[in-house]
DNA sequence: CCCTGATTCGC
DNA sequence: GCGAATCAGG
């Protein structure tokens, strides 16, 4: 299989979607999870939480944070859900630029974007040090401790949910579940809202599980043993 | 073990 | 450019 310009489109499209190297393997068919990973690395797609990598990304993000909030973190839900360095509150008044507060890495262009906190967005505090934010999951500013109101914008929702496209079925079976090892007997017809695939573990070297491998797989009896007559392979009345 | 994405490297 | 092999964390 070659990538033709829709297949490239649909690895894009499912890739920003963030459905798993795999998921969009099986749907693009004809190439494995690697071909998809080679290809979105040649495409330029950005990364996605990895697995592997997650440690690294949140190190910064836990070092960005670090950097952008002052004084007292506000004591409910820390931005960082852990923190290697036991990051030692910084001076309430450190000079304007405060520079990381580790001090391993100067970590000279690495961490690029991260949200700078817009300076001098709110009133200012009585004392005329830089005004030092956290900045939450979305990239929002969060509410400093000594302020009324909200920094700039309202505050965001409670917790930005990743758009679940969830199916009508859920807890279904559906196209995009299928792999390799979950049993791909239809259930419905296709169109149909509550259409579905069965998604029992397979029958190992099938694309069924065992229970439908018996649908699907007759096994060839000795004549004598048939029910009817052998049924004639096309022309005839489809039997059932 | 299974899963995941990242990277390498021969083609 | 492609993707199997390999790596490495969850």
């Amino acid at each position: 299989m070659s990538w033709t310009d829709e297949r490239i489109d649909t690895l894009k499209k499912m890739w920003d979607k963030g459905l798993t190297a795999t998921q969009i393997a099986e749907e693009l068919g004809g190439v494995s999870r690697n071909a998809v990973i080679g290809k979105a690395h040649r495409l330029g797609l950005q990364s996605r939480p990895s697995p592997v990598k997650q440690n690294e990304a949140k190190a910064a993000a836990a070092l960005v944070a670090l950097t952008a909030a002052a004084a007292a973190t506000p004591e409910p839900a820390p931005v960082p859900e852990e923190a290697a360095p036991p990051a030692p509150p910084p001076a309430p008044k450190p000079a304007p630029a405060p520079a990381p507060v580790v001090e391993a890495e100067p970590a000279p262009q690495d961490a690029p974007v991260a949200a700078a906190p817009a300076p001098a967005l709110g009133p200012r505090p009585a004392s005329d040090g830089p005004v030092l934010r956290s900045v939450g999951p979305g990239g929002f500013v969060r509410q400093n401790p000594g302020d009324q109101a909200p920094p700039s914008t309202p505050a965001p929702p409670r917790r930005l949910v990743p758009a679940k496209p969830s199916e009508a079925i859920a807890g279904k079976t559906s196209l995009l579940d299928l792999n390799d090892r979950i049993c791909k007997w239809p259930l419905g017809h296709p169109g149909e809202p509550d259409f579905h695939f069965c998604g029992d573990k397979v029958n190992p070297g099938f694309p069924y599980c065992v229970a439908h491998c018996g649908h699907a797989y007759q096994a060839q009896l000795p004549r004598r043993d048939r029910r009817p007559a052998p049924p004639l392979p096309f022309g005839g009345a489809a039997r059932r």
